[in-house]
RNA sequence: GGCUCCGUAGCUCAACUGGAUAGAGCACCUGCCUUCUAAGCAGGCGGUUGCAGGUUCGACUCCUGCCGGAGUCGCCA
């Protein structure tokens, strides 16, 4: 149930009866939204402004045309001119009183839920780390982000696919059986030094040696057996550390099996069969070029024609194909699996990369497919303000699991997604975890326990109150400003999923789940004040029972706000006790 | 030098993809606990949205040019 939703259609169906030639382009432009200002009333729409120029009148003139109509719409109590031609519409209570049963019967896991994404698959791509290395709290952020992003579009009615694509060949894999294999040199007795320049230097592959002698003994002659020892176990390692930390994916992908499978061949073979690969020499990057700096003829892809600054190499000197290259198979074969709609999210430092990446997806579908590449920024660790030394033992920087034993899943989430993911983020051991209004996952988290904390006071008064019957209760009682406050709030929650998917920002539900928290503290302390506002009345059952059946409705929804980021709600803080599904 | 991201209150960041008087928290002042958790709440202070133009009813948002920061720049992934 989307109350803006509702009045939106209600609009656009007025607009067409006023202005029968109005065009499809310009009945999107116009939306309905809650004003800032809450003098403003409940709601405001820009169609006089949008059909000023369609209409030949001012806007103001336009607005004065739809105004009597407006007020019709049932619901509806008053609808008012202001400013440059905006119309001010008020609602009755009760319009904005439904979504308080309507929570209560779908409960956390489904307040919320659009048909917004028909549908429609999409694959997302994300953590996608090499299996080289322990996972980073750079990882983290990106496994926080795209996971909340994936349970984001999910929501909102696509049909979604978790994919994390292993870079399981490739220079970095030999390095790392190198590298590997020099520890199990170790690991026998021998005294290796220090580890050359080119080898990865982390301790942790000293487990992984480890592990390799305690199964397959001491012989280091069969270099693919050591690969594929190594990856193995440190992709077991890593999926270690996701499932820890929630983070769900459908489908892991090989990119060695993609070029075992001649993908590489057939998604070039798309491009050429459209003459978008030729054989040239590229000119030298503008202002600097490289002393080592030749003109060398190589395979190219016409990616300039997709919007990229360049054309871009797909085969190296020696004929295998680039990163670039594989990528484009990558994409091609989710393409070819049904996947229109592909989303990647990578590191900042992919930033170079993310146009030719669109140009080779554009490209190879067609126009029919669009890929999305978000850049997660930076995590910045630190406590008290003071930058947190790197781990030694991964080699230079902070694992994921170094966090998750300080801070746990749940914060780690919720403060990974309290910032917009291009933003850097300063991420600080001794603010997370201190239980203050300072660190938003306690204020969040706290807002819920006091729910709950009332609904224990509320079951003692009243006996049993299930969400179903409490679904029925008679909420005329409640007449409050702070009352109504929280409940057009939280009727605003399909609106706020909707937008954050359509923009893949899941940040935008940390905030609102910061914004219920918030007005359910005020509305608590009021109580002290006002002993009229309190939520349980001695001798005024009716009154209780709307208020409890409110005080649930937001527990409801801060549950289903923190479903999206993938944080279990928490019944007490004391004794952290879990909210059972 | 090219490209990408970023620049908003003293600090950390929002701002519903172009909407009305740019909002929160911290910090700094002032109040509120015999009452369901004060782990909180209410109020005050604080702004030329890096700079200069442009587009239009309307710009933090879009365009152009500068300034500053980060990342990246043909056989690394």
């Amino acid at each position: 149930m989307n109350i803006f939703k509702m009045i939106h259609q209600d609009i656009h169906k007025l607009v067409h009866r006023v202005f029968p030639s109005v065009t499809e382009a310009t009945l999107a432009r116009i939306s309905v939204e809650p004003p800032r200002d809450a003098s403003h009333g409940d709601m405001a729409t820009n169609a006089a402004m949008i059909l000023s120029k369609e209409a030949g009148k001012p806007p103001r003139a336009v607005a004065e045309m739809l105004i009597e109509g407006l007020k019709d719409i049932p619901g509806v109590t008053g609808a008012e001119i202001a400013g440059p031609g905006f119309i001010n519409i008020s609602l009755k209570p009760e319009a904005f009183k439904l979504i308080v049963p309507h929570v209560l019967e779908t409960g956390a896991r489904h307040f919320g839920d659009s048909d917004l994404g028909q549908k429609v698959p999409v694959n997302i791509e994300y953590v996608s780390a090499n299996p080289t290395g322990p996972l980073t709290v750079g990882h983290a952020r990106g496994a926080i982000v795209g996971d909340a992003t994936a349970n984001l579009l999910a929501k909102a009615g696509f049909a979604v696919n978790r994919e994390y694509y292993i870079n399981d060949s490739g220079k970095q894999v030999e390095v790392l059986t190198d590298s590997v294999t020099l520890r199990i040199r170790e690991v026998q007795g021998e005294n290796i030094g220090e580890i050359p320049a080119g080898f990865y230097p982390g301790e942790y592959l000293k487990d992984v040696a480890k592990a390799y002698v305690e199964k397959n003994g001491n012989d280091i002659s069969d270099r693919q057996k050591i690969r594929a020892f190594a990856i193995e176990y440190l992709i077991n390692e890593i999926k270690i550390d996701l499932a820890e930390m929630g983070v769900k994916h459908d489908m892991f992908v090989s990119e060695a099996k993609i070029l075992g499978d001649g993908e590489v061949e057939s998604a070039l073979q798309a491009l050429t069969e459209q003459g978008l690969i030729y054989q040239g020499v590229l000119e030298p990057p503008k202002g600097k070029a490289p002393e080592d700096w030749e003109p060398r003829e190589q395979t190219l892809f016409r990616s300039t024609q997709f919007g990229d600054d360049v054309d871009r190499p797909l085969k190296k000197s020696d004929g295998s194909s680039t990163y670039f290259a594989n990528d484009i198979a990558h994409f091609y074969h989710m393409y070819k699996h049904g996947y229109q709609r592909l989303t990647c999210v990578v590191g900042a430092d992919h930033g170079g990369y993310v146009k030719r990446a669109k140009a080779a997806v554009k490209a190879m579908s067609a126009g029919k497919a669009e890929l999305h590449m978000p850049l997660v920024a930076i995590v910045h660790v630190t406590e008290n303000g003071n930058p947190v030394r790197m781990s030694k033992r991964a080699g230079t920087f902070i694992t994921l699991r170094d966090m998750l034993e300080r801070v746990g899943a749940g914060v780690m989430r919720f403060i990974m997604l309290t910032r917009e993911s291009g933003q850097t983020l300063e991420f600080d051991y001794a603010r997370v975890t201190e239980q203050s209004k300072d660190n938003p996952y306690f204020y969040v988290q706290y807002a819920h326990a006091r729910c709950c904390s009332v609904m224990k006071h509320a079951t003692n008064m009243f006996g049993a109150l299930p969400d179903d019957v409490l679904a029925r209760t008679n909420l005329a009682p409640l007449q409050r400003d702070e009352e109504m406050a929280l409940i057009k709030l939280i009727a605003t929650f399909p609106r706020v999923v909707e937008q954050a998917a359509a923009a893949e920002e899941p940040h935008r539900i940390a905030y609102f789940a910061e914004s219920v928290a918030a007005g359910f503290h005020a509305w608590w302390n009021k109580g002290r004040d006002d002993g009229t506002l309190r939520f349980l009345i001695e001798g005024d059952k009716d009154l209780s029972m709307a208020r409890i059946a409110l005080v649930r409705s937001v527990a409801v929804t801060i549950a289903a706000a923190l479903g999206v980021i993938g944080v279990v709600p928490l019944q007490e803080l004391r004794s952290e006790v879990e909210v059972a599904a």
